[in-house]
DNA sequence: GTTTTGGTTGTAAGCGTTTACAATACCGAA
DNA sequence: TTCGGTATTGTAAACGCTTACAACCAAAAC
């Protein structure tokens, strides 16, 4: 990148002028201005106990003078660096991913890196493509959200040796370089704690698993605690819709699309008493539902969320859900790939999750 | 911005070996590849009816063979054009924002900009901070929050001829290249609401208006529907916690601070019948506040939101608040900045708002 | 007094692209 | 066949900054 045309005005009187926009000011022209060599200014900057005291103070008030700003698209191109990193989530709308946003635009900003960001609307093609623009832009590390990514990815980042860290899925074995939590066995926490309140039909509002690999591990978590309780055939198929896996529904993240999925569910010939959903808006969209139909919640079903938003615990009922330490994974990511910057090799790091018990559950239904 | 380290490997052979990271691909290297000059890459690149059909596939399967992507570092710095834009806003984490720059985003994708982001925390110099970074790291344009900003913040982008948006305030006057609606008239909308339904004993919980133009005007808002309707001095002093604005409390954004915001509110000798909160956050917090106390609403209290968001119609009651229609605005915003870019000269775009009625508000008590 | 050493500063060579300008090739017209 | 004109392509000069290397200077060491 590089300045669009700037400002010399007038460098000869130096004077404040607030003159429109004149040709850029460059490394040059504090340097003439404080009468040495641009290699000087460029140290006076970047390695200031390297130039006299007197010299650096010539140079800083020089620049100051001149309204000198560095341009960034000449550093990076000498120096291989650009001070910006890249993260591409699937989508920038849903509080988790802004929260982690947000903690990692505040670390990086700390050391002294942009964040260049991109939503890929969990279209793992599109998530591609944005990380070769990403790379061609000059990201000097990427983060990525999820475990699962297209072949050209490790590929792309490989070759470009460009560091990067996939948030929100602690799966170490597919991939080292992850910081999140391990979404099967939260899934499997919460089934497993409807199962203790004595629920056996208890059925699933999944999130899109295809292209989605924490939604997939959710869904896995669900099955795995059903299995063990021996309420599915250990083979069921955990495809939605397919005819073994009547226990669950797909819907898109969206609170309509929930309540269709639900509305679905609970027309079944075996209703459900309980509801694990792939998210909380999946949640509060079962949660609408089952109120709209005059089903009580928790006296005739129970609802799980995940990701405990914080409408969670304002909604009515409470809703009980898995939380996530967004802004504690954020923070971890971006060190994670500071600290790969810096030349160290991170290890994975595992969040803690935890099943925050609200109104939305109760015992099983008498009946 | 550059390429890191990055690849060449087996030019001789040009297989696809999947070997780990060598030198960078260059333009040099695919001309070479293709028996041609860096110029006629270029130009296959940029200009493609500006060469021979036959050298163009020849150059462009020379730069798939090799994997080249450009160095947009490079370009930038010779073309003075970075095709990055940067935002900042308050605050990542507050879906108003949140679905702002997913807009801007999604927008400047297809116009193939990048979006760089910084949230400054409502904190002004630490925006205007963060613009001189960005400027330095050579974005094209600007997208800001609200229509008041430092002083230098204007002569920044001015030196520099850099293109900016202020959105959320529409406030032509004060600032020309804004897109946004009127917080001061949307709050004397919410405020009037409040008047048909026969409250007088009207309070306001606001955001901190210090260095956020839209809290102040939505206070300023308030009260010009309260002076209008004769229930304080035209001269009253705006500023929370004074003696004559009894009316006004102000509280940072969060739950727990509107909470004892609103109970400073309450216990007042004479307690408020309605309540026009800053967002929905502080609405949010001064509904749990009078559940809390046993206080009913809309049956005691009315309260009414601002920004309308998601959870506005799942809280229970309801929550009367204003629509912003922020993706439509965000599209606006990066729609003038493109067609700044492009040479033109966009006007200020207003988007509309509106009071969504829903349970949280009622005719004043009979007491 | 001369040499060494170490701290400062200047010189200049790139970094990977774009793009004026020059050079060349090809076309049809004269 | 020759000439002007029009496509194409190549040459080379930036763009603004970092940094290896050389040059220099003063103080310390001999």
């Amino acid at each position: 990148m590089s300045n669009r045309a700037a400002k010399v005005g007038t460098i000869a009187t130096g004077g404040t002028t607030t003159s429109g926009p004149t040709r850029t000011v460059t490394l040059h022209d504090v340097a003439r201005a404080a009468g040495v060599s641009t290699a000087t200014v460029s140290r006076a900057f970047n390695r200031p106990d390297a130039v006299r005291e007197t010299l650096r103070q010539r140079v800083q008030s020089a620049a100051a003078e001149l309204r000198y700003i560095p341009n960034d698209a000449a550093r990076a191109l000498v120096s291989n660096r650009s001070r910006v990193i890249g993260a591409i989530v699937p989508t920038i709308d849903n509080a988790i991913f802004a929260q982690g946003i947000a903690a990692i635009q505040a670390r990086l900003e700390r050391a002294g890196y942009g964040l260049l960001l991109a939503a890929c609307d969990y279209d793992l093609d599109r998530e591609l493509a944005q990380a070769r623009t990403m790379v061609g832009r000059g990201v000097e590390a990427l983060v990525l959200v999820g475990a699962a990514h297209r072949p050209g990815m490790r590929e792309l980042l490989h070759r470009h040796a460009i560091p990067y860290v996939c948030q929100g899925a602690f799966a170490p074995a597919q991939e080292p370089a992850c910081v999140g939590f391990d979404n099967r066995r939260a899934a499997y926490v919460a089934t497993r704690y409807l199962l203790l309140l004595g629920h056996r039909r208890i059925g699933m509002i999944a999130g899109v698993q295809r292209d989605n690999d924490r939604a997939a591990a959710r869904v896995a978590g669900v099955h795995d605690a059903l299995v063990e309780a021996g309420l599915t055939g250990a083979a069921a198929d955990t495809t939605a819709g397919s005819s073994t896996a009547r226990w669950l529904a797909e819907s898109s993240y969206s609170f309509d699309a929930a309540r269709i999925a639900t509305r679905h569910m609970l027309d079944a010939e075996v209703p459900v008493t309980a509801l694990v959903c792939g998210n909380d808006i999946l949640a509060f969209g079962a949660l609408r539902e089952c109120q709209a139909r005059g089903i009580d919640v928790p006296g005739q079903v129970s609802i799980v969320g995940f990701d405990d938003l914080a409408l969670a615990r304002l909604a009515t009922p409470a809703l009980t859900s898995v939380r996530i330490p967004t802004a504690q994974m954020g923070e971890a990511a971006a060190d994670f790939l500071l600290a790969s910057l810096a030349g160290g090799t991170p290890q994975a790091v595992e969040v803690p999750f935890k099943l925050v018990l609200r109104a939305s559950t109760g015992p099983v239904p008498a009946s």
